[in-house]
RNA sequence: GCCCCCAUCGUCUAGAGGCCUAGGACAGCGGCCUUUCAAGCCGUCAACAGGGAUUCGAAUUCCCUUGGGGGCACCA
């Protein structure tokens, strides 16, 4: 059995969105499933494009989800470097090599030229592709020359995808493609395959849009004298309009999901059922479990649209599955942040706890434990509602005044104020008003908290604790008072 | 324009000739629970793109059409 090694080969020219850390995520949970390697590679050929922070973004996102490679940036590993930009000793070698045998050849066409050929090409819809001029003209090195691959003409190249099956492409309809750029470095298809034989990957799983140049890094291949690795091409994520996945899709790095406080583990669950099922039924996956049941087999062929609804659920899902200490660890930096800036940092821990052991079966995300709706009355002093929300539909202005006037005598004096307390209190006491029991916890509610939509009365009340709870219920009372 | 890939509920998907009057999940809708919200539970709406062919029998095989997507750079 041939020892499986895989890739994840970013380029650094971007921030790298869910599509491309799905592709990552399957590599990684083959190489994991199947006792394999896992290696990332920097494709970082493109100097104009090259973003600074695009490195660190990548390597953040694979270890926000819990991606760890075994080769690497900073892995190490026999088969390095692992940036493409250390290697090109290795590509001008290869491609002056693949000159000497006849099956590339230095071009010497400008770029005006190419951009004129293909302007030309477009106008009588002809498919744009190198002419071939300097095919056979046997130029050697200059300037501003690049090297091209001599595509064997006539025939047609067929492999076997693991995931699509038989894909045949005709040679003819493939271009003479640069091999070595004029600056000294290789292209995408010329270093993408030296590296994946010199690092001798098993199997190549990546998008799909890979797919139609498969044919020509087969080619390559050949012309090397190498065998190929497998080939997966893994299906497309979509947005929701079923077009590609960019920016006007909303958020698409996988780092906004973490900033708008979705888990990690669910993000990992939901990114894995984006083109791969285990069956009918099971939804919900620890990465154990991923690991274990991962194999390419089950990766579907059609291109997923992105469902941030679902999304949504699974997070919660995970949130609630969290122990309320892991889930307060988790949220404090969101409400140290989200909260209104004149609530006074560092937060008090242990109050904090217990805001967020009432928030936590409430909130999709953890940057939605500091939401006005959520938390903010928790911690702030000016709650602010109009003064109409404080009176239930059957009640009037007068019923409702007394009814806190009578709360607050009540709550005064009272010996404790937890939970169980306030309900043994209340709960009769609404009797005694001959009320219903929602609509004096109603009205305490929006006094308390200023909200009709809240954790539940009791449990609201005794965090907040009686000094807050009283002094709010008060002012409640004054406000309704000022409504005249 | 040319090449390639794909095609089951709105979305993610199960389905590898009879187990399908097509299953699950999200969302939606209705109900239960309940002090509100959330969660939970129960129920409901909802799909095999169209047409041929093969077969006793097709969501499943083949062909065509249509639709969608991807690719066609000195970008990856």
């Amino acid at each position: 059995m041939k020892q499986i090694r895989v890739r994840y080969a970013p380029s650094p020219t971007g921030i790298p969105h869910v599509g491309n850390i799905r592709t990552a995520l399957f590599n990684w949970l083959f190489a994991r499933h199947t006792g394999g390697t896992f290696i990332v590679r920097i494709e970082d050929t493109d100097v104009a494009r090259t973003v600074p922070e695009a490195l660190e973004a990548i390597l953040e996102s694979l270890r926000w989800l819990g991606i760890d490679w075994d080769e690497g940036p900073e892995a190490g590993g026999n088969a390095g470097p692992y940036f493409q930009s250390q290697r090109l000793e290795l590509y001008n070698r290869m491609s002056a090599e693949l000159v000497a045998k006849g099956d590339a050849y230095y071009c010497h066409c400008t770029p005006e030229r190419l951009e004129e050929m293909r302007k030309e090409q477009t106008a009588r819809k002809a498919p744009p592709g190198y002419d071939r001029r300097c095919r056979e003209l046997g130029l050697g090195p200059a300037p501003n020359a690049v090297i091209r691959f001599k595509i064997p003409l006539s025939l047609k190249t067929t492999f076997r995808d693991l995931i699509r099956g038989e894909v045949t492409f005709d040679n003819a309809v493939l271009d003479d493609f640069v091999l070595l750029k004029s600056d000294g470095y290789p292209t995408y298809h010329l270093a993408n395959v030296i590296d994946d034989n010199y690092m001798k990957i098993s199997h190549v799983m990546r998008g799909e849009e890979w797919l139609s140049s498969t044919p020509r890094h087969l080619m390559l291949y050949r012309a090397f004298g190498w065998s190929p690795p497998e080939f997966a091409h893994l299906p497309i994520i979509l947005g929701t309009d079923r077009s590609k996945l960019s920016k006007r899709h909303g958020a698409v790095a996988l780092l906004d999901y973490r900033a708008q406080g979705y888990l990690a583990e669910a993000m990992t669950n939901f990114l894995a059922l984006l083109g791969w099922s285990l069956d009918d039924k099971t939804e919900l996956f620890s990465k154990e479990e991923l690991c274990r049941h991962f194999t390419i087999e089950r990766v579907s062929q059609t291109a997923a649209i992105f469902n941030k609804e679902k999304l949504d659920w699974m997070n919660g899902v995970y949130i609630r599955a969290l122990t309320t200490d892991a889930f307060a660890a988790r949220a404090l930096p969101f409400l140290e942040k989200g909260l209104p800036p004149e609530i006074v940092r560092p937060l008090d821990q242990s109050y904090v706890k217990k805001v967020l052991a009432l928030v936590q079966e409430r909130a999709k995300t953890l940057a939605e434990a500091a939401s006005p709706e959520l938390s903010w009355f928790f911690f702030t002093d000016r709650v602010d509602y109009p003064a109409e929300l404080l009176i239930d539909k059957k009640l009037d202005k007068t019923q409702t005044a007394n009814l806190l006037a009578t709360t607050t005598a009540r709550l005064d004096v009272l010996p404790a104020f937890d939970a169980t307390t306030l309900e043994g209190m209340l709960r009769p006491l609404a009797e005694e008003m001959g009320l219903k029991a929602g609509q004096l916890f109603g009205a305490l509610r929006t006094a308390v908290s200023g909200l009709t939509a809240t954790p539940p009365l009791f449990q609201m009340m005794e965090t907040l604790g009686k000094h807050r709870s009283i002094t709010r219920i008060r002012e409640a009372a004054a406000k309704l008072e000022a409504l005249g």
